[in-house]
DNA sequence: CAAATAGCTTGCATATTGCAAGTTATTGTG
DNA sequence: CACAATAACTTGCAATATGCAAGCTATTTG
């Protein structure tokens, strides 16, 4: 345990280079985790969809996270070939890999909420092993490879 | 790995009661989650310290959310007994809690950030090994109880 | 080619933030 | 015990971001 170095700061040399800020930067603002976890977790993948979510995001404000999103190359945007009025939005690689952020968040808002519907068991499960959750969610998207 | 529940939709029966949301609305902001790192990760704990990060939170926000964080039980807020000008703000269990997040925040910035400045050799032990870095951190602020 | 649908864009009122300056409470000094 | 210094705010105001309603555009379906 000693090996390792116990301060962040250490990690980043200076603040301004530091990689919590960065990714507060790109998706630390309410509605971007929440369209990101419609994706990854609700599996949903189009502007009405994310609209009609019960939190209520105005569609300036979808639009413009949206775009957002996609120039970070968390999303991707393409027409859907079934329905071609209708675009799917996909998440990247990158976005995958902020499966583990949600998961904590959902993790602490569980425990803390003393209105919470999470589900004891399920969360018991996955505070125990969030590495098959992790897995689980890849798997759903395993085709993703960009 | 089947038998865990992969959709956190299920978890929360409905969105308005998603623990995500839930931790979204009480620190799901820019500044709230810098002035947790910099309590946790940089050992900083009073007002003028906050001020002095390279970001430049300004007074009248840095007052309001040190005023949430308290009245959520997130951080408590005493006098200094060696120095009575100042107040302390030291986590609390609650915020422990929140480490994993942040934590993952820094995981991931650090992996996408193109300049960041963490040394890959403490990411990877942190990315290896979560749990320590953890304990570590409850070890730093282990006289706390609340 | 007209109606319907999905995905935006725009305008404007309201809310939040950033900045500079001022205020209060406590402390150390003469 | 006045008085300057320090820490922790508070206030006012301009700038920015958000929420809401309405309108616009591209594509499909009949």
């Amino acid at each position: 345990m000693q090996a390792i170095c116990y301060n962040l700061f250490a990690m980043c040399g200076e603040e301004k280079n530091c990689p919590i800020f960065y990714s507060l930067e790109i998706f630390g603002d309410r509605w971007s985790l929440l369209i990101l976890r419609d994706i990854l977790h609700f599996d949903k993948n189009r502007y009405t969809e994310f609209l009609g979510s019960d939190e209520g995001i105005s569609t300036n404000i979808l639009s413009d996270r949206l775009k957002k999103l996609e120039k970070e190359g968390i999303i991707s945007k393409h027409r859907d070939p079934d329905n071609k009025k209708q675009f799917i939005y996909s998440p990247t690689k990158k976005c995958l890999d902020l499966v583990p952020i949600i998961i904590e968040l959902a993790v602490w808002g569980a425990k803390y909420d003393p209105d919470t519907k999470a589900p004891p068991e399920e969360m018991a499960k996955i505070r125990k092993n969030r590495k098959d959750y992790i897995d689980s969610i890849r798997t759903k998207f395993k085709s993703i490879d960009d």
